[in-house]
DNA sequence: TAGATTGTTAATCGATTAACAATC
DNA sequence: TAGATTGTTAATCGATTAACAATC
């Protein structure tokens, strides 16, 4: 039992890179780490680690740091990469078909058990095992498998729609790559909207003024 | 001319939003908005975008609000959406394609000129109007063409190796999807890491959040 | 035991919010 | 002019960093 209850948002965000970084660790054979060593590594300060860590508990061991393989586990539980949470997928467009592809879900506590698209052209053609289904038959899959987790890769205009949809057929959390913010409006939903414009974007404006500063020196 | 210098990353991390929202009202033929107004709209603080606004300059007027059409030009301007950075993109696999394909680069102040694999069965094929070349032949095209963005779809293992090169080669900007951490290291280069697993894993953690939550109740 | 390093409290820093005078 | 709403300063809040006593 954790001392849960509120962890802010910003300790849980860095939760995903600890562990992609204990992940290589573990790899490369290292058996312990202390906070300093893993802030050289992370680029992070000593002093957050510790605080972040503490946030669940005390992983650590005075004068001997963690054990990376027992603080990487630790954090996974955390994380709920053991969880098997049924997922389906929204939209099989280039970006639908890649995420479907190339995303490891099992590593990551979900399970892609259905794809679905309007088209009906693309009904029964395969994607990572999966045969792609008409979004008709959205509804009759959800009773069936009872899903919780959508994965949102349609066009702006029908986000909303579709998403409310789902929520009424028992889906708890959204990962949303439409341009449409699908924020708040719900209670007890998680929406995790990745706007890959808006990564874009900021790196453009990181572009221009790096490239404005050289010109002036 | 703005009061640049040094604009938190938390308020340039907002301005791409802040852009969209301008469009969609602009679409919608909204003339003119007040601070109140928009924070209702994007579940913000009218403080905040006050605050906000104010890093570059006064694009407000007293009693009235802020003209839509205006200053979504003046954001688009800060962000540099009428610049066109020569971009390439590394690593034509499923994720690759789907970004060449899906992005609009063009709204977003770059222009997506080229792009490379390693596998030579890819090579010569069309995608989104660009042949894919092969990677041997990056260090001729950026002598030749100066692409100054590069976009990389890549394996972790050889992230590093071509980040170090294509640097070499005058890429002054990386927008990451590999699985790895390419940080600093770097001077005056701008790094984007898209890191959709972690995004995953945190929507994974609120999944479990809120699941548990309801089964205590 | 002495040395190392955590867990945790206190201090600092930055970002968000509130308030209000300036002004359209 | 009166009303509205900004630009901006001050207050608050939260997150990061520093410090150090606890302890392995």
């Amino acid at each position: 039992m954790s001392k849960n209850g509120s962890i802010s948002s910003s300790v849980i965000k860095r939760l995903p890179r600890y562990y992609r970084f204990l992940g290589e660790l573990e790899k490369q054979g290292v058996d312990r780490i202390s906070s300093r060593e893993l802030s050289e590594l992370m680029k992070l300060t000593a002093s957050q680690i510790r605080q972040d860590l503490n946030c669940f508990g005390g992983f650590g061991q005075q004068g001997y740091g963690y054990h990376v393989e027992d603080l990487r586990k630790e954090i996974g539980k955390i994380l709920g990469v053991d969880r098997h949470f049924k997922t389906i997928l929204i939209g099989a467009g280039n970006l639908g078909k890649a995420i479907a592809m190339h995303i490891n879900f099992e590593t990551r506590g979900c399970s892609l058990i259905g794809i679905f698209d309007v088209n009906p052209k693309l009904t029964g053609e395969v994607v990572s095992d999966i045969p792609i289904r008409h979004t008709d038959e959205i509804e009759k899959f959800c009773e069936k498998n009872s899903p919780v987790v959508a994965v949102l890769c349609i066009p702006k205009a029908n986000t909303q729609e579709i998403a409310d949809k789902l929520v009424s057929l028992g889906i708890k959390a959204f990962w949303n790559f439409s341009h449409y913010d699908l924020s708040i409006d719900y209670d007890n939903i998680v929406v995790e909207n990745v706007h890959l414009g808006d990564s874009l974007l900021t790196l453009t404006y990181g572009t221009n003024i790096i490239t404005d500063t050289e010109d002036e020196d």
